[in-house]
DNA sequence: CTAATATGCAACTAGGAGGTTGCATAACGC
DNA sequence: GCGTTATGCAACCTCCTAGTTGCATATTAG
C-alpha cells in the first residue's frame, strides 16, 4: 500500500523537524551563535537574547531532538556546539527537492511539446 | 546599536518563515507533490492526505505568505506551483551557514594552538 | 437556467509551543 | 563547609497553529 516515491519520502519526511528546529527566529540566532562561538554554555548563550536562560535551554533542547545540536556536560556547566552534518543533510534535501523539481519540469515540457 | 555580524543575520531571518514552512510534514509532502505534478490545484493536492481541502488550502497559504508556492487562477480553479527560486534562497543560507561554521571551527583551532 | 464543481471565508476547538517563575541539585572558589 | 554559579525540573500561562464544520460565491457542463 505505498505509494510509489521518485525520491525517498520518508527519508525526507526525517528532515522535518530539523527543518522546524531551523524555522524559528531565537533557534537560527543560536545557530549563528554556535557558527561565530564554536562551543558555548547555556548562560553564555541566553546574553543577550532577551529571554530567559530557561527559554534558551528548552530551544537547545528541540535542537538537540533534530539533531542539529549535541552537548557535553564540563563541570558545572553544559557545552552546546553545531552538529554540521546535520545542516549538510538538511541541504541535501533541498538539493534533492530541487533536482526533482528541475526534472519534473522538464519532463512537463516534453509532454506538451510531444 | 546593531551588533556586528560576520554575515547577513538580518538576510538569515529572512529565511525562518521559510523554513518554518518546510517544518511541517503535510506541507513538505505538498512540496513533494508539487515536484512531480508541476502544478496541482487544492482538490487535486488534498486527495490522500487524510486531512480536509480546507487544511490543504490553509498549509497552502502559509506556504505561499513564505514565499515557498505561488498561484494563479484558471477558471474555477487556483493552480499553485513551487516557486524554486525560494528553496535556492534557503540552500544557500545553509550554505553560508556550514562555511561560517567551518571558519570559526579554523579560528578556534588557530586559537587554540597559538 | 440549473446542477455540479472548485474554491473562499468565518467561527470554533484542541493541542502544542514558547515563555515565565520557583525550587532543587551539582560543582567551584575560598 | 559555605556561598556562588550553572544547570535541571516542574507547574503554569498564553497564544498560535492545525484541524474541523458550515455556508457563501464563482465557474463550468448540459
Amino acid at each position: 500500500m505505498r505509494r510509489a516515491d521518485p525520491f525517498a519520502a520518508s527519508e525526507m519526511l526525517d528532515s522535518v523537524p530539523l527543518f522546524a528546529a531551523l524555522g524559528d527566529a531565537v533557534r537560527l540566532k543560536l545557530v549563528v551563535r554556535l557558527c561565530e562561538e564554536g562551543s558555548a554554555s547555556i548562560r553564555r548563550l541566553t546574553t543577550g537574547t532577551g529571554v530567559t536562560r530557561q527559554a534558551i535551554s528548552k530551544h537547545l533542547r528541540v535542537m538537540q531532538d533534530s539533531g542539529l545540536v549535541r552537548s557535553t556536560r564540563r563541570g558545572r556547566e553544559r557545552l552546546w556546539q553545531l552538529n554540521q552534518q546535520r545542516l549538510q543533510d538538511a541541504r541535501r534535501h533541498l538539493d534533492l527537492i530541487s533536482q526533482q523539481w528541475d526534472a519534473g519540469l522538464a519532463r512537463l515540457r516534453k509532454f506538451v511539446e510531444e
